[in-house]
DNA sequence: CACATCATCATGCAACTGCATCAATCTTGA
DNA sequence: TCAAGATTGATGCAGTTGCATGATGATGTG
């Protein structure tokens, strides 16, 4: 089978297939969804004291790595962060005490952040606020078999 | 901004209920994947030379209004968007030529914003941008079946 | 080796966001 | 009616993000 000619409708911007009215609702209900879900979750743990979630993203990282330290490179991969955004958080983590850089031995480029006292404490406790967060407004409104099923469903989008 | 009700349940940190590992997946690939996927369409359509997709979603709500004008206060509910965000995006609108601002008649408070002939056209080619990256990116991927059983769970969430 | 290319991380700058607050107007209730 | 309070919208400020680029060190190739 010869490849599919090539279709000059799809050069311009009027080559795009409208999506149906199921994934026109699927894709606006993702967003609005996970707009408001995530800012119940981030305003609880704000109000709770805490600094924003992506703070706690690279601390659990960094905590269950072995020696409590990571490369950036790894860490953009892991959390799928610009690099520029990471740079930044780092910034801030060791600016708050929580984490500092140091020269990655085997690569001059290179850092590995570790992570502090103070960032494991933090990220203790930050935990908890989290987890409570995510139940109330995650936890309570799903059966764990709808919570697989929407995880299935989501998976299939990446 | 209403107060959330006193619960002494939740008054410290270690109340919390720990959500259940499906639960914490699914927090997990939604936020993941909501990022990965917006992320995807969102530069599909400003590699296209249109600005951003919030820009698209007042756009139509105008569009589709009668006389093609709303008040900011109903663009708030229906986007979801909190006011201060929405009053500048309207400058951006504004000072693109894409709607303008008039007087309320019946609340000297309020306004219209009322989409211009330029606006529209934006709207139309932009939708077209706009659907075939979530053609490309959601309705690619899922059934309609699939599409309206994401949907729903989502749903449960609100 | 010498050079071009790539990988890693930082940063200047403009744009955008969140928060608090202000100004103007409307609504309510005694 | 009038004062207290609520609603509507704008804005100053600090913090954050996106984009492009720079600086430095690694890698690969002739």
């Amino acid at each position: 089978m010869p490849e599919r000619p090539a279709c000059i409708l799809l050069k311009g911007p009027l080559m795009a297939r409208k999506p149906s009215a199921e994934t026109a609702t699927a894709w606006t209900q993702l967003l609005r969804v996970q707009q408001q879900v995530f800012g119940r979750v981030e305003q609880d743990v704000k109000k709770a004291g805490f600094p924003p979630l992506s703070w706690h993203d690279v601390l659990v990282e960094l905590a269950h790595a072995p020696h409590g330290a990571v490369r950036p490179v790894e860490l953009e991969k892991r959390l799928a962060m610009p690099q520029y955004g990471l740079s930044r958080l780092i910034d801030r983590l060791v600016e708050a005490g929580l984490a500092e850089r140091r020269q990655c031995p085997v690569d001059r480029r290179g850092l590995y952040v570790a992570i502090t006292d103070a960032g494991r404490e933090l990220q203790k406790k930050m935990a908890l606020a989290y987890a409570g967060a995510v139940e109330r407004h995650v936890g309570s409104k799903l059966s764990d078999i709808e919570a697989v099923r929407l995880s299935h469903l989501l998976g299939r989008l990446n």
